[in-house]
DNA sequence: CAGTCTACCAAGCGCTTGCTTGGTTGGCAA
DNA sequence: TTGCCAACCAAGCAAGCGCTTGGTAGACTG
């Protein structure tokens, strides 16, 4: 049929089309079949472009994470003082949960548990990173006395918090996204 | 072979032994020759107990849930004011998430998406039941001016905070679960 | 403009899945 | 002591799973 995507775009359509079907029924429920459905080709040709299904989510993983890792390092490195950087990247993960990349993210926050255990260690790796930007701003947020509880706990509750947003938020109703963030942000740091 | 069980025990066996395989694995993981297996049945004898595989999960949700009601009942029945009762209610909810009930909770907190959407349904309103008593003291901390976050908010993000203590917080670390209750309740509140 | 190679299809393989069926056993009531 | 019935086993079925194989169309290369 339609063999005019380059190599790069046709992987692209796939693991955003993987990550859609993956947040919508979870990795197990999603067959390969379905997915190849979803992108125009027959199952087996999957299989062209990926060693396995369990390679995609780790491609879908990966992709994403280093999405992430971007779009927060970017909120960290506006100018502004601990208070402002702190907003900054509460506001940047919520957008990512709720933005044009929400599916990925929402398989990064809720998928990884399907992978083996090898490739949880590698995500795990990369995740890291992520974490590590936001270790330094809630440090430098618990030196200037703007947050109490220690910046690993922080982190950790603030993870959950987040991630269930999924759950429940929808950026189109009543409470907007700033909003939403503005009130993370007053609970974390003193009031 | 051992026939000496009389029927409500073995049915109460075999949703421990579930909720522990759901936990562990995955609902969608977990096959029923594995969840026989450690029963010591046969992959058929599971269906004399249940009418199918995920009529397990909703009886795992149903009697989990049930528990949880109790115990935060509970919780909330105690004496003090409002800061005593939020206090109690937190160290309520990560006790079950962390206690000997861990892992039927745990599949309360991530499990339920396997379900078909009227047993999610079903589940959801028992769940509400839990939910109110969690409000109505969130309403009263709200009311002394304990809290600034609105309630409804504020639960949404604890239940986030909270179940994802899962992944991170083990009771026997350096971090017992009463200071970690600590911690969570001086977050929300006024410090 | 012949040869190559990438991206695909059609078919199906081997295996696991949830679940059914038919028969058996042992405790218990009458 | 007989008859019943709940609780099981042994066997296997149909469907769906991830993945492989062999072949082919069509764009690109030399």
């Amino acid at each position: 049929m339609n063999r005019t995507a380059p190599r790069e775009d046709r992987r692209q359509l796939l693991l955003e089309e993987a990550a859609r079907l993956f947040d919508a029924h979870g990795y197990d429920r999603t067959s390969v079949r379905q997915l190849a459905d979803a992108v125009g080709l027959q199952s087996g040709s999957l299989f062209h472009h990926f060693d396995s299904k369990e390679s995609i989510l780790l491609a879908v993983l990966e992709h994403t994470i280093e999405l992430m890792i971007e779009r927060l390092a970017a909120a960290a490195a506006a100018p502004g003082d601990s208070r402002q950087r702190l907003e900054a990247l509460i506001r940047a993960e919520l957008e990512l949960l709720h933005g044009a990349t929400r599916h990925g993210v929402a398989v990064a926050f809720f998928q990884w548990r399907s992978l083996s255990t090898q490739s949880q260690q590698q995500i795990l790796k990369l995740r890291e990173r992520y974490e590590t930007i936001w270790l330094e701003a809630l440090e430098l947020a618990h030196r200037d006395g703007l947050i109490v509880t220690d910046p690993f706990l922080t982190r950790r509750l603030l993870t959950g918090a987040h991630g269930w947003t999924i759950y429940w938020y929808r950026p189109d109703g009543s409470l907007d996204l700033d909003r939403l963030a503005e009130e993370v942000g007053r609970l974390l740091t003193r009031q």
